[in-house]
DNA sequence: CTGCTACCAGAACGCCTGTTTCATAAAGGA
DNA sequence: TCCTTTATGAAACAGGCGTTCTGGTAGCAG
């Protein structure tokens, strides 16, 4: 086993241009980008360190292939260049939803991510992740194990797919929501099942749902 | 204007081709990789046919970069090099699902496309996604719009979720796969709802569910 | 000192790869 | 008919780029 310590500031600076590169380009740098970049004084050093950093699971490198760099992750799998969200929480029936105000507070604590796509990140900014737990939502169409991709949201336009926290009954749902003076009618996504209504005070507007996502085993 | 008629047979190829290095590689291809794939005779070739493809806005060139080749969408925004799959038609109650049988054959006809996780890809290899059109598939909590992404396959184990084919029915659905004898249990994936049962011979799987993308305006 | 490993420099080699040049030909408009 | 546009071919050019060769330096165990 390879040494486990910290990697020399160099090399880290090397993983950190690559990956920023990726993210500006789309593209691999090339041996000489990284030299340039990073002040390095030949291709050779590059060469070495990148064998190195090769060698020890860092990256992949597809020989005799122009930008044939490749990320990885701590796994050891390709890290693509999609944008992933984390999940900041659980949503069932009766159950608050942690982790909504504590704003960026634990943004280092480990949290589950799921990849979401380029489109929507770009579209939509900041979003976060939901696991939905139990099949409470399944008017909704939602079902248990299910992550919904959430936009921070406190106000939506009638007929969005929204996270409601319905205050007295302390329980959070997703409806469709449409404001009809001072009750708000939430509409099952399931449109063979009748609406709720609730007092326009009674609810609160957590986020907007912009994506669902079920993985099957 | 540039002509907004259908695209060349060889430039819808070169475009193909492309998407396709991308999701199997993370990195672009060369000209000469196209070249090769293609079945072009020389180099020049492929050049003028990515200039045509580059000021029709189907894709930007990084000139004298390596693979630099970047694909965009219809809007005009870069795509990312997160794997995608092609969308091969409409999954609705009562009509036959077409693309299947014809194999490679239309791979160059212009389908829509999804963005899926690296993972998936990596896991699954070859996959195709279906666009729901119709409430049908709500028994599986699957709405219109949905687009489902399958693994081709002509067996499944139990419990899977599946494209069911019912010849006689000449009728596509999503259902869970529970085989029992000469008879074979339908699940709907809402648990709430009753079972279907068929005669094994009268069903024919098309491919196993991997995922479901569900999307908000 | 000797050998070993990690790391850095400079230069060159040689394939890789975007691009250009020179031809050829079919289709359509004036 | 002439000319322009679109499309294809073959070959070569020139810089890009991964890689290698040779030669260093510093630290460390023996």
């Amino acid at each position: 086993m390879t040494s486990k310590k910290q990697l020399p500031p160099r090399r880290q600076r090397i993983l950190a241009y690559i990956q920023e590169f990726l993210t500006d380009n789309g593209v691999p740098p090339t041996v000489r980008d990284i030299q340039k970049a990073c002040e390095i004084s030949s291709t050779s050093v590059v060469d070495y360190n990148l064998r190195v950093l090769d060698r020890d699971g860092y990256l992949n490198r597809r020989p005799d292939m122009a930008r044939g760099i490749e990320l990885l992750d701590k796994a050891g799998n390709p890290l693509s260049s999609a944008p992933r969200v984390q999940i900041v929480g659980i949503i069932a029936a009766g159950s608050p939803i942690p982790a909504f105000s504590t704003e960026e507070a634990g943004s280092s604590a480990e949290f589950d991510t799921v990849e979401v796509p380029t489109e929507l990140q770009r579209r939509h900014g900041k979003l976060f992740g939901l696991a939905v737990k139990g099949t409470s939502m399944i008017d909704a169409l939602i079902d248990d194990g299910d992550v919904v991709v959430i936009k921070p949201a406190q106000q939506a336009e009638p007929g969005e797919m929204i996270v409601a926290w319905l205050k007295d009954e302390e329980e959070a749902t997703l409806k469709r929501y449409y404001p009809e003076g001072k009750r708000v009618r939430l509409q099952p996504a399931n449109r063979l099942m009748e609406p709720i209504y609730c007092d326009a005070s009674n609810l609160e507007i957590k986020g907007k749902v912009v994506e669902v996502i079920r993985k099957f085993a």
